[in-house]
DNA sequence: GTTAGCATGTAAGGAGTTACATGATTTT
DNA sequence: AAAATCATGTAACTCCTTACATGCTAAC
């Protein structure tokens, strides 16, 4: 996850390493707060792999900082782990948020996967919690359900949020379309449907 | 965090392994699924500290599965655990919701500090999320401030929720005072404040 | 000139995961 | 008797944290 944010971020603009944790906490709003002892090795790590490089003429300073930049190698890797499905769900919010920070680096309709993918992932959630709450085992006292129907009526909200996303995307994969040729645009909805089931 | 949640759950009722792993699947909705590969070796290292221990007439079967059990030596680690301070604020949100879990195991007061507590951490989440918004930086686009939207949306109506659970928690010791004579009830709500803010 | 914040790192370790292995019991 | 699922475990690994160490630069 650290690495794909780095790219992210570097792909954006060139930056040196403590600048890289203070825009990562701002921009996933303390969602996330890496440690310099997780940033530095794993930017070095970037470095010996070839998908970063240090820049001569930095951004703004001139100070012993050392400005990294992403480098076209990099940039493969970026839009492979973008699009990466991970099977550890205990870290998928906050993963989920991550990726979708850096949308812009994607397709539309790869973009429409992927927030179908997480809303198929929140209503598998929101089975579990209403297979509990159906299934009241013993031991379930006022606390627990509260957790329950919290944890149901937030990822119910997460999921209508979803929903808005993809609509607003649909659309603008709709006004595309219309724009260069109206005959093509039935076809392209076939298209990315087929992408999504697969 | 497995620790207490094993804890917890032992506490409720003698339990093996296996159905340890369903029952916080379950009881915590789908947020945290424990792989077995974390659940067996934390479970005897429970064992070996001997804070929970295999029960001879254990809850249900006769099979070959071990039940385990809490021994007191456990209640003690669990109330310690259920109480503590995590720095950690990436898996903060995962753990507040399995301790919230085990709420009725704690005194009224108690309760009332770890929620504030709870809230003052989103609270300064919410902080940085504005501050993230009122200085847009370059390179925010729709996806990022849609990512801070959510977030905040999401922060604001937890300390609601949170909110509402003090209040309730409020009225309870209310109650409570007034059942056991009016003239401490003052001096009870003095004593709580205190407690709160060291 | 000293305090605060910028900037980079290292060593040790925590808390989990995946993948694999194995066998017992129930269901079909 | 085959398949599903119950039940327990191990080895290697991932990814990140804490605590520590160091020095530079700006501000007061």
């Amino acid at each position: 996850m650290l690495e794909l944010a780095i790219l992210g971020l570097l792909k954006q603009q060139p930056m040196h390493g403590y600048q890289l944790s203070r825009e990562l906490g701002e921009s996933l709003g303390g969602f996330w707060r890496v440690s310099y002892g997780s940033l530095y090795p794993t930017l070095r790590r970037l470095e010996r792999d070839g998908l970063v490089a240090p820049m001569p003429g930095g951004a703004t300073g001139g100070r012993r900082k050392t400005v990294f930049g992403i480098t076209e190698q990099g940039e493969r890797a970026f839009l492979e782990l973008l699009q990466e499905t991970p099977a550890d769900s205990s870290s998928e919010d906050t993963r989920f948020r991550v990726r979708l920070a850096f949308f812009r680096y994607l397709p539309p309709e790869t973009r429409i996967r992927l927030l179908e993918r997480r809303q198929a992932f929140l209503a598998e959630r929101l089975d579990t919690i209403d297979g509990s709450l159906r299934t009241p085992r013993e031991g379930v006292d006022d606390y627990t359900l509260a957790v329950m129907e919290h944890g149901r009526t937030a990822t119910e909200s997460d999921i209508a949020w979803l929903d808005g996303l993809v609509r607003k995307e649909r659309s603008k994969v709709a006004q595309r379309d219309t724009e260069r040729g109206s005959t093509r645009s039935r076809r392209t909805a076939v298209l990315s449907r087929k992408e999504h089931t697969s």
